[in-house]
DNA sequence: CGGTCACTTGATCGTCTTCAATACCAGTGG
DNA sequence: CCACTGGTATTGAAGACGATCAAGTGACCG
């Protein structure tokens, strides 16, 4: 599991055009809480850059002079033991914020899995952002209190589910994702490998193919290609999930 | 693993006097967003509640009608799966904030471990509140955001860490508690159960006595009596916490 | 085609769990 | 004072789940 170096680039100076007012990610994040008029100031705070598949573009540890907003692709987070072994603690896409931390320096790594494009925010403007717009602190408290309890879930998984449950509450999860609302999907694809997999769910690669190939042969799922995925048994798979024998 | 239904009681309807003033978790907790002048304000928001040791005073699911402000004592929050499987997802002491969920309903339970005593908001009066002191708001985001770090920190530990290295991140992390700077203390106690730990930690009430069995006999720590611990060897107990061979 | 990389599958191993017995401690009542 | 009780902690032996080690498959690509 090695971290590529991160050389990410940047695609825009932004003194030109209106960005921020057609972004692709401005319906689904805290972005929207900043009037229409005003987007040319929020434009002016952030940087728009991109990062290709397996490059990193936050490390743990570094100074934390930045918050990002991703408009495109999907991420994963993760933090490393000085042995390598990894914990990625969640998988980020369009909409999603990153690098609230308080502290002096990030507390997780993030690496690009498809392509991903961002926004970049430097700290002491989005700093000035929130002071202007008290809005926009607010659904970032929101953002943030959501983000925590999936925390919380995260950890139920981690600590009490077997590989079974935890099998099926990311498949479960993965199959409301991106949906705005209502039914979740019966069929999606996963951006992110076996061993992505693995070390978000706290296994081993072996472990989650195996696992997969179970669900498979009791007709939970269908595996069309290694990336693709069906649920077959919707009900069954959430009651798994749910830790229901 | 039962949890006990909960009886909180009520000691001030909160019309007389002045509690939030001489509240002993107003230096560690956001009520320190609010000027000196507007305390009645806040004092007329809150209710003090008190839970005795054992009793439950949020359950998972129950509609979501209060924040909390535990002020004494120290409390456990756990999310359970159907078939009584317990993760705690943290130990609150003095100043800390709860029930932050966006949702209409509390993501976990909450039980007192010792004697609590706590502050209740009712949601409403705590978003009038957080209008009228964009301070407090930012003051919430601070620790929504260092929560967000414990918790990925956690997700480390339960999906990657060794048994050892779980207790000597716990052991190491309850060191560091209560101190409001400088070292960490090498003595202390530790007011929950083996079992609370256990369910902390993502381990087995025996795996945890044993390997704090271990690691006293290896002279890392002092075990003078149950619930208390003297740490030995800080930097050798740190390292091993760190996932360092 | 040969090479790489991701995934799958098999066999063995080890850590932690489970099951079980015992020790311990505080509280209660004979 | 001591026996009894219930809850908590420790310790031991056996077992299981997932990890590790290892081999094999398939897709993509130069």
């Amino acid at each position: 599991m090695t971290v590529p170096l991160s050389r990410p680039l940047v695609l825009e100076p932004n003194s030109a055009a209106d960005p921020c007012a057609h972004c692709d990610a401005r319906h689904a994040s805290v972005c929207n809480a900043i009037p229409d008029g005003d987007m040319a100031r929020l434009a002016a705070a952030a940087v728009v850059m991109e990062a290709a598949p397996g490059t990193s573009f936050i490390n743990e540890g570094d100074p934390a002079n930045y918050f990002f907003n991703v408009t495109r692709g999907t991420a994963k987070l993760f933090k490393l033991l000085p042995d390598g072994r990894r914990q990625i603690t969640g998988f980020v896409g369009v909409g999603h914020f990153l690098g609230l931390a308080v502290s002096e320096t990030y507390a997780f790594s993030a690496e690009a899995i498809d392509h991903v494009r961002y926004c970049r925010f430097s700290r002491t403007r989005l700093r000035a952002l929130l002071d202007d717009y008290p809005l926009m602190e607010k659904r970032l408290l929101e953002v943030a209190s959501n983000e925590l309890v999936a925390a919380q879930e995260q950890m139920l998984l981690l600590g009490r589910k077997t590989a079974r449950e935890r099998l099926a509450s990311f498949l479960a999860s993965q199959s409301r994702l991106g949906v705005s609302c209502r039914h979740p999907r019966t069929r999606f694809s996963l951006p992110m490998t076996r061993g992505d997999i693995a070390d978000y769910l706290g296994l081993t690669i072996e472990t989650v193919s195996r696992t997969l190939t179970k669900l498979r042969s009791e007709g939970l799922i269908e595996i069309p290609s290694a990336t693709e995925v069906v649920i077959r048994a919707p009900g069954a798979l959430e009651r798994l999930a749910g830790g229901a024998a």
